[in-house]
DNA sequence: CTGCATGTTGAACGAACTGCAAAAAAATAC
DNA sequence: GTATTTTTTTGCAGTTCGTTCAACATGCAG
């Protein structure tokens, strides 16, 4: 049975709202004032149940990537659609929760680079890994394309990689700005064309686009 | 002639010495003190020529703009080869920017936009306004590509325009990343492709590039 | 009930923060 | 030389920062 006194607010909630105000203000932008009254926990609390503000930090990035970019990474190892339609899934989810109402908007984890340039080193090793995961879950997908015949053999795997990793900051950057629904949907539809494809007619053709195909 | 005590470091080399601490470590990651530190200038001195942080934060994100973004939108507007060159030219020139050794990587802008969110309410509208001003000249110079039949004249000049502007983000990010600069220059390359010109092979074929073109 | 383990609370610490006022320094004007 | 003007320097209010400690509250075990 737990012994002591119960906890007031439980703690993956309080990290939950820890997660969200960073998220939202950055890391020098947010205060322990601040986590301790929007996480309802005080701040001996919050020491107690995660460490220094470093370390705080640090576990609300790992949460948000458990919580949201696993669920979407894991849809896209997946995933088993033609290559583009799962990207267009993929980039898709990421614009849903960029532009979420219910979260800041953008991507935590493309506000923590940003942010990461001067924290400790040990902040920059987490960024750094969880880009790095983000890259290796696009590549992989990737080389089943390949496998499959729907990208040539010959396709620079890096390349096109590197090219969906700059969409995935695009539509973060795009969704802090404010940008439309409608609006982000075209973006990533515009930059799914520049992907290889092996068939083009046949993933790009019958599209209900709200603007004009750009390829003529 | 100049009366009283002289100055010991010049008002522009100040600024431009705040605008590279403020692009490093963001505005609430950037001390008055280290302002002072850096610049030369004792704190009064900072408050007397600039007035409170936020005003001086101001200052420097409007000095970076007329720095670095006034030349490289001045030789858009300026340009005159085919569009796609002209994007090419602007992009790299936004990547050499980005990637320069000499100032903080990343672009200030794309920072200032991350940060914004929990800035004053000048501080979104400076930041709203120079975005305004990145994606006007991006499509000034679409419609001139119609209007020089290098494009078609049905091509939707806003999806084009917020295509760039998105690509403009992802090469910030990717560069704050730390790419390298052929991965940023291909990146760049990926990106043209998705350009609806009239007449793609002759812009497209016959380059350099260090890996296979995409489309196939 | 009495221990004990755990959580919460209020207070407080030293340090760093923004912003500013008064004093000292360095130049010109007379 | 002295007076004046402008900037630097020094230091300091008042607040907030991250962090911790001692006291109090609330549960189970015996």
């Amino acid at each position: 049975m737990a012994r002591g006194r119960p906890r007031k607010v439980d703690t993956k909630d309080a990290l939950q709202s820890v997660m969200v105000a960073f998220w939202q203000n950055g890391y020098a932008g947010t205060s322990m004032n601040d986590l301790s009254d929007v996480s309802g926990m005080a701040k001996p609390g919050l020491y107690a149940a995660f460490g220094d503000k470093e370390a705080l930090f640090e576990k609300a990035l790992l949460h948000y990537f458990e919580t949201y970019g696993g669920p979407v990474f894991a849809q896209l190892q997946a995933a088993g659609k033609h290559v583009i339609e799962d990207f267009r899934d993929f980039l898709g989810a990421i614009a849903d929760l960029t532009l979420d109402r219910n979260t800041p908007s953008g991507c935590f984890l493309v506000n923590a680079i940003v942010d990461c340039t001067y924290g400790s080193e040990r902040h920059q090793e987490v960024v750094n890994g969880l880009r790095e995961s983000r890259f290796a879950a696009i590549r992989e997908r990737l080389i089943k394309a390949v496998a499959a015949g729907e990208m040539s053999v010959d396709t620079d795997i890096d390349r096109a990689a590197t090219f969906l990793d700059g969409q995935f900051s695009a539509i973060a950057m795009l969704g802090r700005s404010g940008i439309s629904e409608p609006d982000l949907k075209t973006f990533i539809e515009t930059g799914l064309r520049a992907l290889p494809v092996s068939e083009p007619d046949r993933v790009f053709d019958g599209l209900d686009l709200s603007t004009p195909t750009l390829r003529q």
